[in-house]
DNA sequence: GGCCTAATGTGAATTTTATCACAAAAAGCT
DNA sequence: AGCTTTTTGTGATAAAATTCACATTAGGCC
């Protein structure tokens, strides 16, 4: 299943539930697509793709429908995700909220530096040489990369090391993973590029109209 | 043209930046493949949509392909930019000096609350009434949201007003922009489900084997 | 109960994106 | 100079993703 494909249910999800929270019993493909902004057609095909289905006529039961798609997403239970790194970034994650919404919870930072080991607010904050027992014994799946650039593939390889999963990398370098670990990136610097491309497209555009 | 070449090429401008560092004055398909993960029949295609030349045998003349790709993406120039919220995540981003590699300045922040309006580093804050103006006198066509989820519209509004024209957004929500302006969402909890997910996925491949 | 309408569910068609594969050109060697 | 090798550039092909379009079914109404 593509990696989109997940984007989406992960978005219908969200939105449904907001539709819950207020009041909501029922939805219609047109209700989530709109919501997300994408067409009806294709929030019936992807859960169709999954083998969810509604009632003719009747749209999805909310109920149903968020049960099913966090059986799929496996989100059931709870997600716990470590941190290394923490600076900017790294500092901004464990102060985070918003996750635990989404039943994710960061329970660790790891830092190199002995001025990061105070604790912040929820989350302790430990010394890096201690990630790899962390992780043995708490059984951390998902992991967080937040340091410069020239140490990403050092933690990563730490991290693969310890067990570790999955990856979310915010160092802007490809990272050389191995079969073991699923990796995504967020490269900022990447994405306003992007946005400037297309600011000069519709420039352009404009001008010649 | 579509996100995903122009992201690409974004990456094959900072990698070949790369190898002219190391002292590299040529390089080929493969090479800029190999380092951004991809293959160099898809590297030769992407340069084929946009015009880009290099010599048979010889592969790319690095200088010459700076050149043009900078073009391309309209980063010749320096790309100013503002940030609204400077809590944990846009006080990151104004004190990141990295996205001055790639030509962009973040050259003032904005919030609501005035504990924040002392200067960072080394960007000013102001009050949020104080944007429109800013905007317009500094000419900024580039902004970025960081502020609660229940903000975001209304910020993405008054930018939009301002004359913003590209807009990155941290905020967990759609956005309901216009035809004047780009919008890109950087959605880190959406990010983590997703590698939840294939870890989920890989869990049971290995099972059934 | 029969009719009408509003929704789903999904094959088929279309569009988009990526890969193949190979002719053509250039560099180097003898 | 001719032969060999390497690498580009790109049509052709394949694969993936999206949209279309419509048969099907269920709810509501008279
Ligand atoms: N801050 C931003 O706005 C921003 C934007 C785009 C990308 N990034 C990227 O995110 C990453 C983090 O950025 P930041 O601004 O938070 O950096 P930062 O310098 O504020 O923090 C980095 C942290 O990593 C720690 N660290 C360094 N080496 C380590 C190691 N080997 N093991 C453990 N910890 C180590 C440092 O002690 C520090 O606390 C960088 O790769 C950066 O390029 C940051
Ligand atoms: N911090 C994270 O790690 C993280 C992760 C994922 C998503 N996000 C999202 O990024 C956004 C920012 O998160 P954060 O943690 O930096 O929040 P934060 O609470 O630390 O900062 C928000 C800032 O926005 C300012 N603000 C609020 N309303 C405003 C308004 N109308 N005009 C101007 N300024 C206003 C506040 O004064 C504050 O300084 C949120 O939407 C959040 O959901 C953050």
């Amino acid at each position: 299943m593509s990696k989109a494909v997940i984007i989406r249910l992960s978005k219908y999800k969200n939105i449904i539930k907001r539709f819950k929270k207020l009041g909501f019993v029922k939805v219609f493909s047109d209700n989530i697509a709109e919501a997300i902004g994408g067409t009806s057609a294709q929030v019936r095909k992807d859960f169709s793709l999954f083998g969810i289905s509604g009632n003719k006529r009747g749209g999805y039961i909310i109920e149903n429908l968020l049960e099913k798609i966090s059986e799929i997403l496996g989100k059931d239970s709870l997600q716990k995700a470590i941190v290394v790194g923490i600076g900017h970034i790294g500092g901004a994650l464990v102060n985070y909220k918003g996750f635990e919404n989404e039943n994710i919870k960061i329970v660790a930072g790891f830092d190199i530096d002995p001025a990061r080991y105070k604790n912040e607010k929820n989350v302790r904050i430990y010394p890096i040489e201690q990630l790899k027992d962390f992780v043995k014994k708490e059984n951390i799946k998902l992991g967080i990369i937040c340091v410069p650039d020239i140490a990403a593939q050092q933690i990563l390889e730490l991290m693969i090391s310890a067990g570790i999963r999955g990856v979310l990398n915010f160092a802007p370098i490809l990272l050389r993973g191995n079969d073991t670990v699923v990796i995504n990136n967020v490269n900022l610097a990447l994405e306003l590029e992007n946005i400037i491309y297309f600011i000069n497209v519709q420039d352009k555009e404009m001008q010649s109209s």
